[in-house]
RNA sequence: GGGCGCUUAGCUCAGUUGGAAGAGCGUCUGGUUUGCAACCAGAAGGCCGGGGGUUCAAAUCCCCCAGCGUCCA
């Protein structure tokens, strides 16, 4: 079963009729009985380029937006909306997306879900939104943007509680009014396209509001949950319905500014200044100077016009595009040719993406992103170079930072989130520095990939492009250029390469998705009720008395070694591993038996005590924590979010909880930062730590649901993860640090005694590792580093202050005596040799030594430099040694009588089985080895027998 | 999270089928020169990232670890 059509008294009323799009078939609302299309196909080009549908709204740019979106929220305001705050571009309260992409996903997973309240219903707002999909198609097509304002008014109902605001009716009649009565679009404008719409497991009917050609809003009636048993069946899949019906409406708000400015793009209605400064920079206009003949706007303002109907979107092939666009404009009337287009079409796509894509960079940044090569920190770095690389495309000499506070301070207005400007403006400045990097070894990677390649070659190998761009970051277009730099000037690209790339690597994503497994371990029988924690209500209780409901055989590989089966009581002050903190051990003591508890983890809503006996069921037990342990886990945890807090006062508001994890031996916390920490910077932040457990005499801890965490301590609470239920639990550190964290902590910091920053270490790029000791474990880690240096000092026989000084003079004299070693080792065989005595002959004109030295391969080597490199003097030596099994070296002087007369390789395979080995090597240089040193004379002779002395 | 690449002199990088560790810049010494990123001659400077393995022999081939880079999710 589909779903039934959409008919609602507002179309009625306003005199719509319901018809079938003769191109996409599907069913719409137009006030025109003999209207065809539904609006938004391939025959319906943009009305509104040079004639604007909205009136009234004569700004342009940031002053539009402005005035656009108050119009939209007053109107939802003046029918019993709340205006609420945009949330964060970053959606850190969520794990499965990195970036904000539409205003539903402020509310995803916990309110769509019923589980959480929504924190106004039914609500407003424009929410900034990035998506990086159709990134290629920024600046080309004329619509795409990779970051928008998605204006919405969205509702929540639950009939079957009684709490029910609106639905389709009244939703298309808001938006009716909205667009005819505020924005003054003539209804003959309009049509409401039916398309229903699906994704991320939920599905319900939609309707589709396109004004002249464009799509201004979608308005979603989401009511359905994916579901094997569901009726309703959508692209394949079955739906069924559920208990929260939720109207999910997106209006582009940058759309209605274009609709509202009919300019020849989206990006001169709202980033005029930028375009026009761009276009100033690069000298744009010169480049139509070259064809007096070329009407400039008449073609620009028809390129506009096709580009509602022409299919530009990643992926599409560039070549055949143009050639479509050629004939379409050829068909006007304008006559263009190839070249011109794109040299017209090139810089102009360029000069529209940048201001785009510092839009996105500066509100993720300005979120306090930290730009990585993985993660969300990669889109960032992604757009910084794709920007760097336009603007080079256009010759441009202004730093990327400087691009970004213009951008600040013309389409921003100067205002950023979280981070400082200045700190926005580091990371840019460090960014450029790395992408300048990265091209300057991009020359030396070119001239080692294309060694073989002739000069006068046209194309350069696939293999030799994608290793470029997958290993050294050089795009193929990129790869061409810096080619023809570093000569060879013919090459070009092939047509479609880079299409056949992204292609390769949504199948090598794909490949890599479906090697991914998920184990999950399901032992517990099923019926438990949820273990009360205790853990919470007194973190120093060490004793307590429950009653044991399961006791459950442990699967073969489950739990530590030794842990044979997993208990379950009614409540327990065990603290099961969560948060990044370890679970407790101790014991549980019953009337007859007692067992250790070697872990605790937590199952649902269910901790498992892992223990290495068994336990009765329904028995009382007493429960006895190891308490070193614990205090030793909560001192760490505890000092973590100090240090944490610590770390984002001395760095910046970009410092952000990426990962922790407390063992009794250690914390760890991995931090967002844009470089890599000095020691002097640890010092400070492990300084202002201990500060605050002077200070700060005691730890707040809340308990809050979810809407009421968000908006007293915002999204900054989630640095551990999104936790999962509507209840949240807070720690809070004075004005120091306040995080949702699940771990038990301190009452009194002072408890911890003392917090040392070990050493911090890369994770990945962007993202630093502290190391912490605190407690106990501050006091062993200073022991232990005092015993290497009494250790080390002892060795030398110094006083440890003298260690550092006498450790170099003994490395510096080591390497010395080892040079001179090699140096008197090749003196010995040269003096050896210079008087004629036993080991060395003449034989017509070529010295021949045949001898035996001290030494390894290594000095033998150098020996047999000093014998025969002198083209003066041709000599054949063969070196022999019983070091390590007997070794033998024999060379000749390169192109005189010994290299032509003797064979080294070939004397060196006679030779070398009377030391039981082999060896081999060039003609004039052969090595072996054997293990019979002992034949080494035998060796030796066997030389002067071949040779013939 | 997955793939790929890199690590060699103070710096930037070569190093072929495994067989005698190189270049340019910089440093030092001597000469030369009004001067410029001057020129000539010579020298010093290397645990070839760390650890294991294969081999008579490893900068080179294989495995593990670390650091860095890069593409994709």
């Amino acid at each position: 079963m589909s779903l039934p059509p959409i008919d609602l008294a507002v179309f009625h009323a306003n005199g719509f009729v319901r018809r079938q799009c003769s191109v996409t078939s599907l069913w719409f609302w137009t006030t025109d009985e003999e209207r065809t299309t539904c609006g938004d196909t391939s025959e319906d080009e943009y009305t509104f380029i040079g004639a604007p549908l909205i009136d009234g709204f004569s700004q342009r740019g940031k002053e539009l937006k402005d005035a656009m979106r108050e119009a939209f929220l007053t109107f939802f305001e003046g029918q019993d909306h709340t205006r609420i705050a945009p949330y964060p571009v970053l959606a850190r309260w969520r794990d499965d997306i990195h970036l904000t992409i539409a205003s539903i996903a402020d509310f995803q997973p916990h309110v769509t879900s019923g589980q959480v309240r929504p924190p106004a219903n039914p609500l407003t707002v424009s929410q900034p939104c990035i998506r990086l999909t159709d990134v290629d198609a920024v600046g080309r097509s004329g619509r795409h943007l990779t970051t928008f304002e998605m204006m919405a008014h969205h509702v929540f109902n639950r009939s079957d509680d009684g709490e029910y605001y609106y639905w389709m009716e009244e939703c298309v009649e808001y938006c009716h009014s909205l667009l005819t009565d505020t924005f003054g679009i003539s209804s003959d404008e309009i049509t409401y396209v039916e398309n229903p719409w699906c994704g991320g497991g939920n599905a319900g009917a939609a309707v589709e509001v396109i004004v002249g050609g464009l799509e201004l809003a979608t308005l979603v009636f989401m009511d359905m949950e994916e579901h094997p048993e569901g009726t309703v069946e959508l692209k394949g899949d079955l739906y069924r319905t559920m208990p929260l019906q939720i109207i999910d409406t997106g209006y582009g708000l940058e759309r209605f500014c274009w609709a509202a400015a009919g300019t020849p793009t989206i990006y001169e209605a709202i980033y005029p200044d930028t375009v026009a400064w761009l276009k100033e920079l690069s000298n744009f206009n010169s480049i139509a100077g070259q064809w007096p003949s070329l009407n400039m706007d008449q073609l620009l303002g028809e390129m506009s016009r096709l580009n509602g109907i022409m299919n530009i979107e990643a992926g599409v092939d560039g070549d055949e595009l143009i050639q479509r666009f050629l004939e379409r404009l050829s068909e006007r009337g304008l006559d263009v040719t190839a070249e011109q287009f794109t040299s017209i079409t090139e810089p102009l796509a360029n000069i529209y993406a940048i201001p785009d894509h510092l839009h996105a960079l500066c509100n993720m940044l300005g979120d306090g992103l930290v730009p990585s090569n993985a993660k969300a920190g990669y889109l960032a770095r992604m757009l910084a170079r794709r920007v760097l690389r336009m603007r080079d495309d256009l010759k441009l000499e202004v730093p990327l930072a400087d691009l970004a506070q213009h951008h600040l301070d013309v389409n921003l207005g100067g205002h950023i989130n979280k981070q400082t400007v200045e700190g926005l403006l580091t990371i840019l400045r460090l960014e450029e520095e790395r992408y300048e990097e990265m091209l300057r070894k991009g020359k030396t990677v070119i001239q080692t990939q294309l060694k073989l390649l002739p000069k006068d070659a046209t194309s350069i190998p696939d293999s030799a492009l994608f290793t470029m761009n997958d290993s050294h970051g050089l795009a193929p277009d990129m790869a061409i250029t810096l080619a023809r730099d570093a000569g060879w000037p013919d090459v070009v690209l092939r047509t479609g390469f880079s299409a056949e790339m992204a292609e390769r690597h949504a199948k090598m994503a794909k490949q890599a998705a479906q090697s991914l497994d998920v184990k999950d371990s399901e032992y517990l029988p099923s019926g438990l009720p949820p273990t009360i924690p205790e853990y919470y209500d007194d973190v120093y209780n060490q004793n307590f008395n429950s009653r044991v409901l399961a006791c459950v055989e442990l699967p073969e590989g489950e739990g530590p070694e030794g842990a044979t089966h997993g208990v379950v009581l009614d409540a327990t002050s065990f603290y099961p591993e969560g948060g990044g903190q370890e679970g407790d051990h101790g014991e549980l003591l019953g009337s007859e038996v007692s067992v250790a508890v070697m872990d605790t983890q937590k199952i649902g809503q269910t901790i498992v005590h892992l223990c290495n006996g068994s336990l009765k069921v329904d028995s009382e037990i007493e429960g006895r924590l190891d308490w070193d342990r614990r205090k030793q886990l909560m001192d760490h945890h505890t000092a973590v979010h100090i240090v944490g807090g610590a770390a984002r006062r001395i760095l910046g508001p970009h410092i952000y909880q990426a990962g922790a994890n407390k063992s009794i031996e250690s914390g760890r916390l991995d931090i967002t930062h844009y470089q890599r920490l000095t020691r002097e910077q640890l010092d400070e932040i492990e300084m202002l730590a201990n500060q605050v457990l002077g200070e700060v005499h005691r730890t707040e801890k809340t308990e809050l649901n979810r809407k009421d965490a968000d908006e007293l301590h915002g999204f900054d609470l989630y640095q551990g993860g999104a936790p999962k239920g509507n209840s949240i639990r807070i720690l809070k550190i004075a004005n120091h640090d306040v995080q949702a964290c699940g771990g038990t902590h301190h009452d009194e910091p002072g408890q911890i005694g003392s917090i040392r920053i070990v050493r911090s270490t890369a994770v990945q790029d962007g993202v630093e590792r502290l190391h912490i000791v605190a407690g106990k474990a501050a006091l062993a880690f200073s022991r232990a580093q005092d015993d290497l240096l009494r250790q080390a000092s002892e060795i030398f026989g110094v006083h440890s202050q003298d260690l550092p000084k006498t450790a170099e003079r003994f490395f510096s004299e080591w390497k010395e005596q080892r040079k001179s070693i090699v140096q008197l080792e090749a003196e010995i065989v040269r003096l050896r040799t210079s008087g004629g005595g036993g080991s060395t002959t003449e034989v017509d004109g070529v010295r021949v030594i045949i001898m035996e030295v001290d030494g390894d391969l290594k000095t033998m080597t150098t020996m047999l430099k000093e014998l025969t490199l002198d083209d003066s003097q041709p000599t054949l030596a063969v070196l022999g040694s019983r070091d390590s099994g007997g070794k033998l070296i024999i060379a000749t002087t390169e192109r005189t009588a010994a290299s032509e007369r003797y064979d080294a390789s070939k004397l060196m395979r006679e030779i070398a089985p009377h030391i039981k080995g082999g060896g081999g090597g060039r003609p004039t240089m052969a090595q072996g080895a054997g293990n019979y040193p002992e034949g080494l004379d035998d060796a030796l002779q066997a030389a002067r027998d071949l040779i013939g002395i």
